[in-house]
DNA sequence: ATATGTGCAAATTCTTTGCATTAGA
DNA sequence: TCTAATGCAAAGAATTTGCACATAT
């Protein structure tokens, strides 16, 4: 098994990271090398990843694709990341910053995805709340056809 | 292949169901059987339905599991109905009405699933249609645990 | 007439499960 | 120590593809 790589180039992402290890440390799971590895991937680059993708990058940790399939589930579940669904075929994880709070526009013909960074959430789950609903999260894509896509069709 | 049973008894599956037929008729698309069996499933029934119960509910009409997956996507893509993602690994379609317009409010361990009859996605798409997309259409679902499963946790 | 849609079988892809082994607390 | 986490192999489930035949326009 090889040595992390550190993170000192970008200040962000290592304030990411340390939080959701701190996170990581505080719940009742294991700190492990493919936690770590997968928590230090997520926090440098924005993805979001497939399962597969995730893979690609950790597995010269010795990170195993099972694995990578549990320990996202399970991040998910703690609220450390959060899930995409670009309708194709797979799922796409992110880390969960809270300051950063965004939402994705995927174009429907080439797939390309943009990031939007207005939340207009608050309303629906502020009813959630309501209705008595907690540990609330939410997945929310905007789909359509991009400028390019539209104009190569003719 | 059996008749298709008439829609006499819910005004307002009737409506849908006619004017999802005329959308049909009016594209390119072809007037099938199996096309014409979906729709008034889904017209009548709220749903959402995956591949599957969709399937169980036309194959008295002869419709083939596949063609239903054909059809849900084409359809998808025509934006006569709504596919939605509650985690579960299946898809579900439901049609899209646009007078009531809803979002799902999911548990996330009993899998209930509740409707909010409010749309929060407006600046949304209204962003997006000012990056110059097209075809605009969303996915949005809100997970939480509900009051029930909280309680029953303890 | 002819291109589109369908059914059936088989393949593909994504994801999960079982179980023996490893390693964190 | 001792339970949780991992790796590997294999299974499972959802969805797609290929192709010959049927059917809507």
């Amino acid at each position: 098994m090889h040595e992390h790589p550190s993170n000192t180039i970008n200040p962000k992402a290592t304030e990411l990271f340390n939080s959701a290890m701190q996170f990581l440390r505080e719940s009742p799971l294991r700190v492990t090398s493919p936690r770590i590895s997968i928590l230090r991937l997520l926090s440098r680059e924005h993805g979001p990843f497939t399962a597969e993708q995730t893979h690609e990058h950790v597995k010269e940790y010795g990170c195993d694709l099972v694995t990578v399939y549990r320990t996202l589930t399970t991040f998910e579940e703690l609220g450390l990341v959060r899930r995409c669904d670009f309708g194709d075929g797979a799922y796409r994880y992110e880390i969960n910053d809270p300051d950063h709070h965004h939402h994705h526009l995927v174009c429907r013909k080439c797939r390309k995805v943009e990031t939007m960074e207005i939340c207009v959430i608050t309303p629906l789950e502020e009813l959630a709340s309501e209705k008595g609903y907690t540990n609330l999260t939410h997945s929310l894509e905007v789909f359509g056809v991009c400028p390019e896509c539209s104009q190569a069709k003719k």
